[in-house]
DNA sequence: TGATCTTTTATGGTCCAACAATTGACTTGT
DNA sequence: ACAAGTCAATTGTTGGACCATAAAAGATCA
């Protein structure tokens, strides 16, 4: 019989101990995951040259569409960055707060992230925020700051979208003004999440203008005194109450 | 002259006021974004199928290629998952947490952040993660704490490596009882980059581990004791403590 | 000399056509 | 009823060709 030399029943059963299911990956994942770990691992610098597409090719034998699409995978996840044309390529890079920011906001909305949960986080990241910014706040920031609040004032009584967007602008503001990048990130996306659930008529009536208005005032007086407790209280109270108008407003729409 | 119908010089400059450089898309991404916006913005439910690869090339006027790249973008971004074979294709699905937890790592990593700025994120996500646990937590949470408990008692004078990682997962487990998956994903991200940092034989001496088992026994009765107040404070006073030890060990090391 | 245009050319962008691999349903046989 | 084999629609992968882009290098002209 032709099959003599092929493994008898009981020994492939002894072979296959342990043996799950076999995975077999994209090539184009592997790629882009041994490409990944180049760059994190070794002193792939800001900006450095990957290999040209072709040259890829010839050294890993993949076909050129699946470089490509390993190519888009890194691209998408921030680490490299491609321009087309002579001394064009594929460069590394670093992923953008927006990038994350806009990662961030997938999840949220893929889970349907509730009102109350993004408060909670709103609660936990924007005093802290507040804190150091009343810490570190360089003149520059405060100038942004101070810009910014002038144009929450002209919106406030013409605008009502622009008033929206521009209290957005401010928390951003205050978050730049932390210095730390990654509590920034996490701050803005989440501020961006309630400015998507804010977008209703029942929304910003003119007393809450001008509640947010006084808020604003004091957060930046303490901020700008340098003082972090105070500043960390006073954005406290005002997420707590931007919360509270904004669940009223919604069950108010909902009614 | 051929150019008689052309625009004159003076007619074109009135066509150019205004117009900066224009910037061309690539097909992919414009693809993309356009299957970006139908998944986000209209009904396509969790698991519902997107067209095929080949009907996406003739609705579209792409090539497969093209259509390919765009898929691998969407697929980077979690929003959906390909399957190969009859009764496969392309349908939509959510990012877990583990891929947002990735793209912050990886933001994090180019950043460089320091370590000092983890600990900020960290003492702002971990104290409310504590609070909303001691609230929330049901008896399956418990049970999953006693149990890592108990083997962070047993890695603690066996496994010092086991020791570290069961530490990130006590905290993990505290912010999947928190019940809020934002807060979670956050939390459970910079508790996984303050574990690589603390990859250092200076970090979990003796002393240090019989003081995180200490502090992790004063957490879990607040938490079980339902106090959130009690749980935020301990858990600050934790990541305190945690932090500075690590900072001082990292001094050690690099002395 | 200096500015402006033209050309060059290495690179990514796009398309096409074909075949291989996968996988779940269907069919068949026992 | 169960096991094995067949089928077909879909993604996975390849090779080749040509187009578009863009920066450097060269050519032209004032």
């Amino acid at each position: 019989m032709i099959n003599d030399f092929l493994p008898t029943i009981s020994h492939a059963e002894t072979l296959l101990e342990g043996l799950g299911r076999i995975k077999v990956p994209k090539s184009s994942d592997v790629l882009a995951e041994r490409l990944k770990q180049e760059i994190l691992g070794d002193g792939y610098k800001l900006g450095a040259p990957l290999p040209t597409e072709r040259e890829l090719v010839s050294t890993t034998g993949l076909s050129r569409g699946s470089v490509r699409e390993a190519l888009r995978i890194l691209e998408a996840q921030g680490l490299v960055l491609t321009r087309a044309g002579r001394y064009g390529g594929t460069t590394v890079s670093q992923p953008t707060s927006d990038q994350l920011a806009g990662h961030i906001n997938l999840f949220a909305k893929g889970r349907s992230v509730t009102l109350s949960a993004l408060v909670e986080v709103r609660l936990a990241l924007e005093p802290m925020v507040a804190a150091l910014a009343a810490e570190r706040r360089t003149e520059s920031d405060l100038a942004t700051l101070r810009a910014i609040s002038k144009r929450i004032d002209w919106a406030a009584d013409n605008d009502l979208s622009a008033f929206l967007e521009e209290n957005v602008n401010w928390h951003d503001a205050i978050a730049a003004a932390s210095h730390n990048d990654l509590l920034r990130a996490f701050a803005t996306s989440v501020s961006g999440l309630m400015f998507e659930a804010s977008q209703i008529k029942e929304f910003a009536s003119a007393e809450v203008r001008e509640r947010v208005r006084f808020a604003h005032g004091r957060i930046l007086e303490a901020i700008v005194a340098g003082d972090a407790d105070l500043a960390r209280r006073r954005v406290e109270r005002d997420v707590q109450a931007y919360a509270s108008i904004l669940e009223a407003a919604l069950a108010a729409a909902a009614a």
